[in-house]
DNA sequence: GAAATAACATACTATTTTTGTCAACTTTAA
DNA sequence: TTAAAGTTGACAAAAATAGTATGTTATTTC
């Protein structure tokens, strides 16, 4: 897995548009001036987003963007995920032959980080980042998906103190 | 936390160093062929990892590098730490005020993320990798270090399971 | 239907990663 | 003491990636 700004950004837009979606689509526009995102890149991003279908859009004046599902049914994984696309992390994409001798040394270890990473991002909602957000304190229940087991941030951090 | 192929080419170039380094040194000519780094690229990360005690170098024919300590008391995180140099994960590195209203929503995310994963890398030590390698079949008891806590992989993928 | 709005698409620039080349400098061995 | 093997460092070029600018098309509103 990798982890770069250009995920960071992409949460970042998605919390925004999860924060701001309750009366029709937001605009990149809006989303470039709020997170100091230029929009030119914002586009680039929700296109995969909106290939990976997780969000939808709205052409033409009062347009934009919108979640294609309930904010609690996307993880932080799904967003990295689209928009880092390939995302192998074991160098030899699969195939086993990549040293004569010693095939690939570092596959396990890769595989495994890659495990304990996407175990986490995926574990956290979006939902949970953004309640945190809106300072909703008082430990908001828990909405978790159908597929996954989604925790809060809050929860999370809990585990791990 | 970055993760990019720049630390795994390092912790590449490193588990075959503690491979190799039983009599003298290990020159990068040999791992630049095994492990198909380019020479240059190897010799810049080593001279980071130098520059962070990692590694220890001999100059003259016969030289090479060599562990600057144990195997066990060497974690994956020391190396990425140090061919990734900054590894800061909080894009408004420690002020506040990156944002008017709500100060940098994803703080939170990604200095959680940072930390789970320092906290896996970290217990992740050569030693473990390297005895992984060798294939040492039955569990290898955990040589720990004096500073941290430092489990085998295997160990480390059990807990997960 | 014209104008404005916003997504969509493509081309371009800048930064980072990776490789290549060259010139010291150091130590061992012949 | 010379030569060879090897590290160290400094650049620069090439490739990949991140980020920006510009143009096009679809919708809505007036």
């Amino acid at each position: 897995m990798r982890l770069t700004t250009k995920g960071r950004f992409a949460v970042t837009a998605m919390i925004d548009l999860a924060l701001r979606g309750h009366d029709g689509p937001v605009a990149l526009a809006g989303i470039s001036e709020r997170q100091k995102i230029s929009l030119s890149y914002l586009e680039q991003l929700f296109g995969k987003l909106r290939r990976h279908n997780l969000v939808e859009s709205v052409r033409g004046p009062g347009g934009g963007y919108s979640l294609a599902r309930p904010a609690a049914g996307i993880s932080i994984a799904d967003i990295i995920r689209a928009v880092d696309e390939p995302l192998d992390a074991t160098q030899c994409h699969g195939r086993e032959n990549c040293q004569e001798d010693h095939r690939c040394m570092t596959h396990d270890l890769w595989a495994t980080l890659n495990d304990k990473m996407y175990e986490y991002l995926t574990s956290v909602s979006l939902d949970s980042l953004v309640s945190n957000e809106r300072k909703s304190v008082g430990a908001t229940a828990v909405v978790s998906d159908q597929r996954r087991n989604v925790r809060t941030l809050r929860e999370e951090a809990a585990l791990t103190a």
